[in-house]
DNA sequence: ATGAAACATTTTATGTTTAAAATATTAAAA
DNA sequence: TTTTAATATTTTAAACATAAAATGTTTCAT
C-alpha cells in the first residue's frame, strides 16, 4: 500500500475521468436507494392493503383532488402513459374505490374521483404509507433533508434542461 | 406574510408532523429524479443502440467478468428473478451478442460470456452511457457529490436494517 | 449404491408498463 | 357546413418482472 506514500497528483484528464466516474457511482447508489425504499413499500402495501404501487398513487392523485380528475389529469399527474392509466382506473372502479363518470360539457372525458368507501381506505394507506417512508428516511437530520432537497433540485432542473 | 413577525414556534408534535411530511417531500423528489435520469438513459439507448436498459445491464455485468457468469449469478447481481434474465439472454443470445455454453465440470450451469461483436457494441454503449449520467449529474461539483454519497449510504444502510 | 436434499435453469401463468394504433369528440378554420 | 387539427380515451402488442411448478444435476448421508 503505497497510496499514502505518493500522493496522488492528478492532471487535468485524469480529473475529468475521475468525475466522470464519480457521476456513475453516485448514479448507482442513488437508483439503489431508491429501488430498496421502492420496493420496500411495494412489499407492505400488498402485503398489508393487498395493492400495489401505481395503484396507491392513482388515490393519492384523486385524494388530493376532491372534484375529480379526468384521465389525461391523471396520466399527466402520474408521469405515466395514458393506456396505463386506463388498467388501474379498470382495476379500483370494479373494486369499488373509484367511479368514473362522463362529464356534462364534455363528451370525451370521464371525471374520476373517489367513492366513499375508496376514501376511507385511502386515508388508512397513507398513514401507514407516511410511516414507512420516516422508517427509510429517518436516519437523516434536518440540514440533511434540506442538503439533498437542495442538490436534488438542482439535478432535477438540469436533467430537465437536457434536450432531447 | 407574517412568517417573519411570527417566528415559528413549533412544539414536540407539530415537528414531529413536519418533519414526516419533509420525509414524504424529500422521498417523492429523490423518486422523481430517479426516474427522470431512468427515462432518458431508456430513451436514447432506445434511440441510438436500439436496446433498453435491462439488456445494457446484463451485458455490462458480462464485461466486468470477462470468465463469465452462470445465469443464478446474473440474477443475483441483477438483483431480478431467474425467469427473467433467462428471457433477456435468449434475445442477446439470438442477436449474436452473448453466448450460453456449458460449463465442463458442472452440466447444471451455464457460462454466459459476451462474444466478440457483444464486446464491442457494449464498449460503445459503455462511453455513450457514461456522458448522458455526467450530462444528468454535472451540475453537482465534487464536494456535493461526495455529501450525497455519504447520506445515501446512510439511507441504505437503514433501509437495509428495517426487519421486514 | 441409493435416496433425499440442495441447486441451476427453464417453463408457465400472471401482472405491469410502455408505445403506438385506433376510435371518438371537440374546436376552429375555410 | 365541411374540413382540419387538437384532444381524450381505449385497445393492442411487446418488453419486462415475478412466483411457482417442472426438469435435470449434483452432493451427501446413509
Amino acid at each position: 500500500m503505497n497510496a499514502s506514500a505518493r500522493p496522488s497528483r492528478l492532471d487535468h484528464e485524469s480529473r475529468i475521468e475521475q468525475d466522470d466516474h464519480n457521476a456513475i457511482r453516485l448514479w448507482l447508489r442513488l437508483l439503489t436507494c431508491t429501488n430498496l425504499i421502492e420496493k420496500y413499500l411495494r412489499n407492505r402495501l400488498r402485503r398489508e392493503f393487498d395493492t400495489t404501487l401505481p395503484r396507491f398513487d392513482l388515490m393519492a392523485q384523486l385524494a388530493r383532488e376532491p372534484k375529480g380528475l379526468t384521465m389525461g389529469d391523471l396520466s399527466q399527474r402520474m408521469m405515466v402513459s395514458g393506456g396505463n392509466v386506463s388498467g388501474i382506473a379498470t382495476q379500483l372502479e370494479s373494486e369499488g374505490l373509484i367511479s368514473r363518470e362522463p362529464v356534462p360539457g364534455n363528451r370525451r372525458a370521464f371525471c374520476v374521483t373517489l367513492t366513499a368507501s375508496g376514501k376511507k381506505r385511502f386515508s388508512e394507506m397513507a398513514i401507514a404509507h407516511e410511516a414507512w417512508i420516516v422508517e427509510c428516511l429517518g436516519a437523516l437530520d434536518g440540514a440533511e433533508y434540506d442538503r439533498m432537497m437542495r442538490m436534488l433540485k438542482q439535478v432535477k432542473v438540469s436533467v430537465g434542461d437536457i434536450e432531447d
